[in-house]
DNA sequence: CAGTGGTCTAGACCACACC
DNA sequence: GTGTGGTCTAGACCACTGT
């Protein structure tokens, strides 16, 4: 444990006051030199630490003006939504959401398990994810019941993160997922307006607070007409984005050559 | 273009030395302290620029060992296949590759524009992957006809990246990706062995080289039954991988809860 | 302009791999 | 052991942002 690693000691040593509260969410740290002075050591050392934290997406570094405690709007929300418009006006996609149903006492040991609690009860929200009207993403997100506040205070015009962080004090930075090929079933696709049989991907997912506890479990289904996953590798990385294709006609052969399309990828 | 950033500058005359094969694949470089009397720089400057391509998968640094050319074995195979067998004996998963078909003198315009060369020939190879004897995976793999000696000269005891390096002395080491849920159609699902209908990763890539040249296009099909894809995010980062499910049973939700999986994600 | 983060030095010393 | 990469110092100076 006592890796004697001191820019790994600084950077644990700022989490923890961090999660005490000490830097609020969205409130500047103090400056690398004086940080420096604090710790007793140098910048260069200093920013190693700011570099792990950063990297752990607790901080948020920003050339010439400081360094700030992450608020989870830096991280767009998990299913970080880009739009696929023929070249242009790729800026603006009005995706709005709509509530479809919300569920209490449910009982699933599965999740049990998946949430690492005994707490036999969990809360469920419905949505609906569309891009201009047209819908595109169904999606089931489940909390523990001790949080369904934050599903009663979710509003449509924000992330279930920003709802989780404002209701709770805490924020999200990890999060697993898992894809699968399917078959809409019957309920998601009656909810999307489609009638034919369509594949689409299914994807679980589970967020993680940054106190390392998984919060909240969702599955959503994005139908093949109109996401697609784009990824991107050089050396040993990759990183992968959806895209939503409102139109349900891109092939996506030629979308190799659209630049803008790969910009933020690695 | 002059950025003056001494670390960037050195990254970028390392890579050109290297591209002109002044340091062959595998080879080591000079220490970093040789370079850093070399570029009349500091060890930390000298390092920032080693940084810089070992990022790019251009080089490879071990602790203690020394710093490598990369070779492509490095990258694992594009789809870096994983095997997921219930806890244990994960390590060894038997991957073997048998060749279907081998085309040449294929013309298609959208490949052409996707090489961006006025070759209008391109040469195919059509492989079948399999774990344990079952197939799990339909790959079909493009090359200009000028490479075309790449795919004569393919043995199906190592990767098609493999067989180029060695064939024209190139390293790839980028890829794009662009995945979509369908159907496998039947041409695929008849080398499968599969008889009903079945959904699939569509997976179409490109290959790129340390020339910036694409030299590769594939397109593959990964049943669902026995692929999935698994996904970490941490902070603004994001990174997946393909997992092969051999028995075509897991649910997905239970394999949040195992550790090995996700073990070497982020 | 002042204040922030980013780069760089010229060394020293530590951790790791290999013989 | 020797030789490699990894960390760290105590500053200096450069680049960016906002007033």
């Amino acid at each position: 444990m006592a890796k004697k690693l001191r820019y790994l000691e600084i950077a644990q040593i700022l989490k923890t006051r961090i999660l005490q509260g000490e830097f609020p969410l969205g409130q500047a740290l103090p400056s690398q030199k004086e940080l420096s002075e604090i710790f007793n050591t140098s910048v260069m050392t200093t920013r190693g630490a700011l570099a792990e934290l950063e990297q752990e997406g607790i901080i948020h570094i920003i050339h010439g003006v400081g360094t700030f405690v992450a608020a989870p709007e830096v991280h767009s929300d998990t299913l970080s939504l880009q739009g696929f418009q023929n070249e242009m006006d790729r800026q603006k996609m009005p995706v709005t959401t709509t509530v479809l149903s919300v569920e209490h006492h449910i009982s699933d040991p599965r999740l049990c398990s998946l949430f690492g609690s005994s707490d036999a009860q969990f809360s469920a929200l419905t949505r609906l994810r569309s891009i201009d009207g047209t819908p595109v993403i169904y999606q089931k997100s489940y909390v523990e019941q001790q949080f369904s506040a934050v599903i009663e205070q979710y509003s449509e015009d924000r992330s279930l993160y920003q709802s989780f962080a404002q209701t709770t004090g805490t924020m999200v930075t990890k999060g697993k997922e898992i894809m699968t090929p399917v078959l809409l079933p019957e309920e998601a696709a009656q909810a999307l307006g489609i009638t034919e049989a369509c594949t689409a991907f299914l994807s679980k997912r589970i967020s993680i607070s940054i106190h390392d506890k998984v919060v909240l479990y969702d599955e959503a289904y994005l139908p093949g007409p109109y996401v697609i996953m784009a990824s991107s590798r050089q050396g040993k990385r990759n990183t992968f984005k959806y895209i939503i294709n409102k139109e349900g006609t891109i092939d996506s052969i030629d979308s190799f050559n659209d630049t803008d399309l790969w910009e933020d990828l690695i």
